[in-house]
DNA sequence: CCCACTTTGTGCGTGCTTTCACAAGCGCGT
DNA sequence: ACGCGCTTGTGAAAGCACGCACAAAGTGGG
């Protein structure tokens, strides 16, 4: 019963290759960082790990910004994901749930190199509010909607139990963030228009153990240890 | 094709499937926490925010294991997709890198329910290595072949800095590990055969700014249709 | 100026995913 | 026993994504 109104697809640059620039600008960088002025698909794509017809084919919906003959102006084209990505602007981030997970991610310096800030870090737990974790203050999660406001958050990160997510989610929508990474083992309800992502170790690791089976002899048992043989 | 070992396609679950069935898991075993004992396509898929005919096309690659007019058995459910999974075996887990990230991990307890066993946890600095995290003595990263032998560890995961994560995977996939979860931002190049999964936070971040970008005036281009508001 | 060589950008076929729509099955009340 | 209502399982269609292969476009040498 969505009765959204038209999804008009926009100028649609593919959810695959969306997901894929942050991965062509991390390798960028790390070229850049090298000296390194241009650079060819077949070059970028391997460092990247794709298929260097895909690489061409994800860049083509950003422009043609290369050159046949020569390749792409490394300088240039971290400049245009960077753009198309929105990381010219700065995003203040707000991380709810300051327990290990939490305390992880305000610590991991290079956030995602520029673009990110954490502006705050709320949680329910009074004996954690008050402490000072990776330069800030903790707030008490009461304040999420006085912080969302005056920090101008436009990012949530949820690192609480997964009890508690779903609500932290409520009131960051209700606060006005439309866009949410999620660490918490559940399923968000949010209403549309709402970006939720998930970061999920568990699935991740199930997904691992689903191949893995797959790989040994499969089966409802174990069959022998660790395949020992490669190559 | 080349010679594959035993089969390569089986019993195909596509892999989007895959993907979806330990979310499934996780919400049967919520309902079944409630005592839950039958549960329709509807409301699980409602719960587990997918489509019905979805839901019950992936269930359809494991078996008739529904009953028409009635639904699902929510206990009878949870073991054919635990077992399918590969869960009803025990996976023995290694992390290496044992900063902020590994520590939380490690900690961490319900590391995706049953089924994972933290075996071992491994870095490279001898300040770290001897201090006891999560009921564990952190090895020295010189041991990780004769751990991955003897704790029979058959995942491996990685939470090092960039720098060290592709090292850190080639001992693993020496070592006769086939299955790696790498946390660093970086692509890891591994032989043909090992499974690499990979959680990257500014990943999922830069792909959020995408699209509050988007939903936001946009900052390249004004294609911003009319009847785009909120609040 | 022309030609050989390199590399981009993309049309097109193929295969995977999602969604729709409905026949087949099952339980229950009568 | 019978039919009614509910729900599964699945053809079929539509939509995406991927990768090949090649024309177009640019570079550099003679």
């Amino acid at each position: 019963m969505t009765s959204r109104p038209p999804r008009p697809r926009e100028r649609g640059i593919p959810e695959a290759t969306v997901a894929r620039l942050p991965v062509y600008l991390r390798t960028l960088q790390a070229l850049q960082d090298r000296g390194t002025l241009t650079v060819s698909s077949e070059a970028l794509a391997s460092a990247a790990g794709v298929n260097s017809a895909k690489l061409r084919k994800d860049l083509s919906h950003l422009g043609s910004y290369g050159t046949r003959g020569v390749g792409y102006e490394v300088e240039y084209l971290v400049y245009q994901i960077s753009r198309e990505l929105g990381l010219t602007q700065d995003w203040a981030v707000a991380i709810v749930g300051i327990g290990n997970l939490g305390r992880a991610l305000a610590n991991y310096g290079g956030f995602g190199t520029r673009g990110f800030r954490i502006a705050a870090l709320l949680d329910a737990d009074t004996a954690m509010v008050g402490r000072r974790v990776a330069s800030l203050d903790v707030g008490h999660i009461d304040t999420l909607e006085a912080v969302v406001r005056d920090k101008g958050v436009s990012i949530g990160v949820i690192t609480t139990p997964a009890a508690a997510a779903q609500a932290v989610a409520t009131r960051f929508v209700e606060a006005g963030v439309a866009s949410i990474l999620n660490f918490a083992p559940v399923v968000l309800n949010v209403p549309d228009g709402v970006d939720v992502r998930k970061v999920d170790l568990s699935i991740e690791l199930q997904i691992l153990a689903f191949h893995a089976q797959r790989r040994n002899g499969d089966g409802g048992r174990g069959a022998e240890p660790a395949g020992l043989e490669l190559t």
